[in-house]
DNA sequence: GAGTGGTCTAGACCACGAG
DNA sequence: TCGTGGTCTAGACCACTCA
């Protein structure tokens, strides 16, 4: 038993949600309710209860009350260095795909290589599960590099159908550098993904470039912390075999 | 200026901090001060105060106060395809290495692929930046794989001695799996890293197998998830160059 | 309007660390 | 012992959502 009376509710609760006497989608008892029911202040029980939105078990919603979140398994974005593939596995998600131009601001400028101004295209990907967001993904694109006609019903959480669209397109591809930060969510973040200000998200970052040293394409990908990996497979090149 | 209290508060500690008002290491004015300072209440100065802890910006410690964290800057996981390279990088950090050996539990059984109960040496890498603990990082090699001699003296913080010292020792390194997930971390990394409950962690796990597709190393590395990244850089073999 | 969560207050008592 | 942060209480008022 725990020490902490805000802990020992949020075991308990977890426990209940692990269970199932709180099913996913359905609705906590009410914070006052909370109350009564464990003898303790607001406080103790909001303690407990951010302390559950942060881990990712349910969504608070103002007005309606606090409610258990569906779980997805866990979210794997994959790649394998050996055959430069890109896969995001999981659960079964429903993705929201949306496309429109922008011109590149100070950031985008940089991070493209291009000049600030110029056109770039904006691919955004939204994934649900059971109407609980997952993920939120921006590809942009350079206009100078293609001018792509991708389908943007995209099937990929992560914007893989961009990447394919662009090798179809004889964007030849060289390199890509992949960047994995984690941080708290920004307001949009926070919002677009129905988690806490206190949740923290992995962001994957890819920079991709072709032979030329141009940059085709940037992917940022933002998830929920909690449940959520990425895996990077590689192979020990011949050279340091034989040096062993 | 935010319409809520605590977010203002907030704000307002977090640019003294970074315009040096309150100096690295320096002890931020007591709670008590705090609120008369503010005209708030303990709660909202402490919803602030551990704000400013989650972001990484200080270190709340009981009985002592609240100090302002020494920033290490952007600490990097290199990971580089082209020449299975792996290094970190950062501020210059002070590194403790120790050794034991320890029985496989069940977790070390499946994770190592070995018989429960086997031995495995156990090799604990923690950094510091100005006694700011910054990396723990754990490093286990089967015992059947290598009885190593490795200087627990240890540069790396990440425990690339190790992976270098397995490779001298003829072990034939021939694939790495890389997992990176953010996280809430557990009691013990909660206190070793001296960071909040709600401080999330950046973990990156990775396990290299041998041409016989043992396990040889497994590496378990937490950090902070503020200011730290892991990044991979992977060139796209030639075929599929060809077929663009 | 009724019920829900979001924010804030004033005050209490406990636990930790240093002199 | 004293000053610090850690936890908790009881109560207030506001903001959002829906019937």
């Amino acid at each position: 038993m725990a020490q902490n009376r805000h802990i020992h509710i949020a075991e308990d609760l977890r426990r209940q949600i692990a269970v199932g006497s709180f099913t996913p989608g359905s609705r906590l008892p009410s914070e006052a309710v909370l109350m009564e029911r464990y003898g303790a202040s607001r406080t103790t029980i909001r303690e407990a209860v951010v302390k559950l939105e942060n881990e990712g078990l349910i969504i608070r919603r103002h007005g309606l009350g606090n409610f258990v979140r569906h779980a997805t398994g866990l979210i794997t974005y994959n790649i394998d260095g050996r055959r430069a593939a890109r896969s995001a596995v999981g659960a079964t998600l429903e993705v929201q795909a949306s496309h429109e131009t922008v011109q590149a601001d100070a950031g985008l400028s940089e991070r493209l290589n291009i000049p600030l101004g110029s056109t770039v295209s904006v691919y955004t990907y939204k994934s649900h599960y059971m109407h609980d967001p997952c993920s939120l993904a921006r590809v942009y694109v350079p206009q100078t590099v293609a001018l792509l006609d991708v389908p943007v019903t995209g099937l990929s959480p992560t914007g893989e159908d961009v990447r394919e669209a662009l090798v179809k397109a004889h964007v030849r591809v060289a390199a890509t550098v992949t960047r994995i930060a984690s941080r708290l969510p920004v307001a949009e973040e926070s919002r677009e993904l129905r988690i806490g200000s206190g949740t923290a998200v992995l962001e994957i970052e890819r920079i991709t470039t072709d032979i030329d040293g141009q940059v085709v394409e940037l992917t940022r990908i933002v998830l929920p912390g909690y449940g959520t990996e990425a895996v990077f497979t590689e192979q020990a090149p011949a050279r340091e075999l034989e040096a062993a």
